[in-house]
DNA sequence: TTGTAGGCGTTATCAT
DNA sequence: ATGATAACGCCTACAA
């Protein structure tokens, strides 16, 4: 490895002092334009590149902002990464990103993992199975800002950023009864995350609201992968009396659950209405057409990132602002339209 | 902010050197266990955490490695990123991520912040656009190591890692003849980039091995969207004679295309027969299911790693491998199976 | 407009 | 077994 370039040896090299070496890396404006030009020719010329490590040292401060999230490989995670990495790009920070693949344990390991990297920030979905969020006390004792997403803390000293999920999925079952569905099973997550919880808060109060008696039988709980909606399927025709309607927590998994469904010869929507969770781009692909809610994930990785930027910047503060809702309006589509048959979307 | 604590902090309090401290927290055999003992604990009350900058500007190494990539938001991508988080996190590295939206110029400036930022080391998949990969150089100079993945470099100094896209297209277009069709509808990026001239490649040399002429009419260049499958259908069921088979360079649009024939009353497979690309799950969505080229995106992703890291260790020299080609099988399903109507997967 | 010098927290090299 | 001290490269009062 050659011997790395410093602002020392492009001082010597021009015979001008590190200061101001320095402050012209910075495009600080009281150097002299000519001073800068020859400084920052030089810098390109000899490979000069910045010692993060230093700067950060003098500073304090990293510009890193950590994420942690379940998994990045999913359609909604990967959009709400992109949109948190547009913000954060554009002001000057950078991303280490750490899946806890829904292990609450791996997920303390990256939260100390990320407090020792000295992030400034830290964006977090939470896994499957954490219930308790007191590993984040390391940060919040140090003041180091951080905000949860989508499956957020229910410690409510945090600010969290996420959807009605309980409205969005009242509206959904409110949906399905309209279209006079009164059998409305709904297959949901065995997690005690507040996103699934709050689906299945909003399925039982639209029943509620429509005087359909809640039945526990018409609730199954999978893992919510494609695969678990095909097993679903099966649990759902061998009921006693077939269920017409089903509302899924997620597209995946609602969208085996209609293949399977139609395997078995059962018309969808005609005998079993079916909505889904997301707006996944499988919802626009399978047959009929899924009905399900839009959740914006581009946008709230932008408005997670930017309030994050904000308290960083000192420009809000972190105590005032405790739940940010965006919007997550249903989008209806052929699989639910029970009562005409007219095809959208 | 509260104060950090630091060796000196404990090097006070207990009336020792920092230089003693220095070594119980790296748990040196020169230090006396009693000692160590009383040091350590102190550290654990005070709340002490090393500094990874000051570390760091000692031992120069950031431990971070920069990854280079047109978007995070495609399931493709997500999946490398899964499997090359995985691998950097069991060999104590980290991750900046940054998107050049296929644009060169972003390109460029992210090879210039990751290079200021001193990665370790880079993984790369090109900008549509990228022709020309000069801005590497600033990497090449100082020998820190870097490679491109899916989207490589045609400089052969370079380590690429990807699937041998000509021989894949080659694979899918062959079984399209052998289903029977004569007519090859081709549907591509417009772009330079190696992935889609080799598939265009092997479709040709397919046509050729079977004494097909190639005709230009037959290629159809797009953005390869879900949209844009759907107008290139409009195209194909405008021909002059009605192809009998189109092979397209994602799945995406194989799939914007398949549904909006199946729209038009063009029957899949017995009408027109198709095969797409990645093996998506999109690709198991439709119907029928499309069959497809399998494309190991968590494998590459472990691959790529593996080897940048490697040569960070001294374990493997950058210069000695030159292409690393995973194996991409094609997978038969539904979309093209013209000759029999048997259904698989 | 430019220069000087001290310090950010650690570790390695001496010395004790 | 422990201590003193000089780097690592950068930034910023303060001085000129």
């Amino acid at each position: 490895m050659e011997k790395e370039v410093t602002i020392y040896d492009l001082a010597k090299t021009l015979n001008i002092s590190v200061a101001t070496i320095s402050r012209a890396l910075k495009d600080d404006p009281v150097v002299s334009k000519k001073t800068k030009k020859k400084i920052l020719d030089l810098a390109e010329t000899m490979g000069y590149r910045s010692n993060h490590f230093a700067r950060n040292l003098r500073n304090q401060k990293t510009n890193m902002i950590g994420v942690i999230i379940p998994r990045v490989n999913s359609y909604f995670m990967s959009t709400v990464i992109a949109g948190i990495e547009k913000v954060t790009n554009e002001a000057g920070y950078h991303l280490i990103i750490s899946q806890s693949s829904e292990s609450c344990q791996k997920e303390i390991e990256s939260v100390k993992t990320m407090f020792h990297n000295r992030v400034d920030g830290l964006l977090v979905s939470l896994a499957y199975d954490t219930q308790d969020t007191s590993h984040f006390d390391l940060f919040a004792r140090k003041q180091i800002p951080f905000l949860f997403f989508d499956r957020v803390s229910n410690d409510n000293r945090y600010t969290n950023v996420l959807i009605d999920n309980r409205r969005a999925a009242y509206e959904a079952t409110a949906y399905l009864i309209a279209q006079g569905c009164k059998r409305i099973v709904h297959i949901t997550a065995n997690s005690s995350s507040n996103v699934y919880i709050d689906r299945l808060a909003g399925y039982k109060q639209a029943l509620e609201a429509h005087h359909i008696p809640f039945r526990p039988a018409y609730i199954i709980r999978n893992n919510l992968t494609q695969e678990a909606g095909t097993e679903a399927a099966q649990s759902i025709r061998q009921m006693q009396t077939l269920p017409d309607a089903v509302f899924v927590a997620n597209d995946n998994c609602a969208v085996g659950c209609l293949l399977a469904l139609k395997k078995e010869g059962i018309r969808v929507p005609q005998d079993i209405a079916i909505a889904g969770f997301n707006n996944d781009p499988v919802s626009t692909v399978v047959e009929p057409n899924l009905t399900t809610v839009n959740y914006p994930g581009y946008e709230m990785g932008v408005v997670a990132a930017r309030n994050l930027i904000g308290h960083l910047n000192g420009m809000s503060d972190i105590d005032t602002t405790n739940t940010i809702l965006l919007k997550a309006e249903l989008i209806i589509r052929a699989s639910s339209q029970k009562a005409s048959f007219q095809k959208k979307g």
